[in-house]
DNA sequence: GGAGCTATGTATAAAAT
DNA sequence: TATTTTATACATAGCTC
């Protein structure tokens, strides 16, 4: 329940900004498409979250509107100046630029690569951002490795019923005897599940010589 | 009062259509403007009201999001005869886009932030860089405290051998005794080097009541 | 990561100004 | 026509599953 107004400034906490993020989205689509009907507007709408995904929405054709706002926006779109599109492309160009050093840059610190000229402060803020992500790292990768486990468990399960139900076959048309022990041995090595999973691999494991 | 749930189709009336237009626009202008602030999402807006006039709004520059919707989307022909510089400078931003995204990913990764689509062996790797980072930025805070406290203790030892000749001096002339029982007090005071840096701004001691 | 719930905050239809 | 008011419809934060 919405027990308090919400202030508006960025949503610290990852899982709570993305469920906003796609609520409201689609509020804002809804909003947008039905002030397009009621008022015969035609209207664009693009939305690109913080990962980079987009979402758009048009009343008509995002090429049409576009086209329609370059028009608008000081003839921009006519190229007049023919070279305006690539000054455009050019400036662009140059901030992803920036944006991409800066981006190098803060890799190469949280791997601790580039520190000389941090603070203290600086070096601490980079400490509690790395236990941040090492905390979440690893609950993810526990997760994926109790998952998995479990996943393991099942099978083993199924395998040995289905053993047991194969045993019992035999013992009623008993002229073959290879295939039972064979299901036996391969059963028992599916029961010892890796102990210590957090120094070996256990996604190795998972290719089992059965299919589905 | 809304005394009745309207239904979503054309208002005929010329002058209610209006002001439901200019209020569901500002409606819909916050709304995106509040996206944009609480999920850090980059917003483009266009609305032509049925009059032909122009509203928009963008969270970032409406040119910058319409090239980044025209990235999405492919249709990179703007113009009808892209000059090869522009060609260029197109392919060249691509690029730099992708690269971009990349670093993205991997800066959000690390910090604990888009897990889902790892296996198991990546979560180990990034486990892994993670702990390299905290162990290099930890060791160069570590670093950094120490040189701090020694230039910190090599200042303590220079000015008490001033305060000492200052005392002596004082001992050939002794008319004034205000100014050497002052220093001296600061000089004990400087004595006390945190212990407990880690939780302590160790820098903010730095800046001393005396010239160098 | 989505779907549904509910209490509460926000937007707005209609009327007044 | 724009703004303000007010009653109501709608959106959504926090929560559960």
């Amino acid at each position: 329940m919405t027990r308090q107004k919400i202030e508006i400034k960025k949503i610290d906490n990852i899982s709570a900004r993305q469920v906003t993020f796609s609520k409201r989205r689609r509020g804002l689509f809804k909003k947008a498409h039905e002030l397009s009907t009621l008022c015969d507007a035609e209207i664009a709408l693009m939305v690109f979250s913080n990962t980079g995904k987009l979402f758009d929405y048009s009343s008509s054709s995002m090429q049409q509107v576009i086209q329609r706002h370059n028009l608008h926006s000081q003839e921009l779109g006519l190229s007049e100046h023919p070279s305006i599109e690539l000054q455009l492309e050019l400036s662009n160009q140059t901030m992803l630029s920036k944006e991409l050093a800066e981006k190098t840059r803060e890799l190469r610190q949280l791997k601790g690569e580039e520190l000389q000229e941090m603070t203290i402060k600086d070096l601490q803020k980079l400490e509690k951002l790395l236990v941040g992500g090492i905390t979440r790292v690893s609950q993810a990768k526990e997760d994926r490795v109790l998952k998995d486990i479990s996943s393991l468990k099942r099978k083993e399960v199924q395998l040995m019923e289905e053993n047991w139900r194969l045993k019992q076959a035999q013992h009623l048309t008993p002229e073959n005897g290879h295939s039972s022990e064979c299901i036996t041995i391969v059963c028992s090595s599916l029961a010892d599940i890796p102990q210590d999973y957090d120094t070996s691999d256990t996604s190795l494991k998972l290719g089992l010589p059965f299919p589905d």
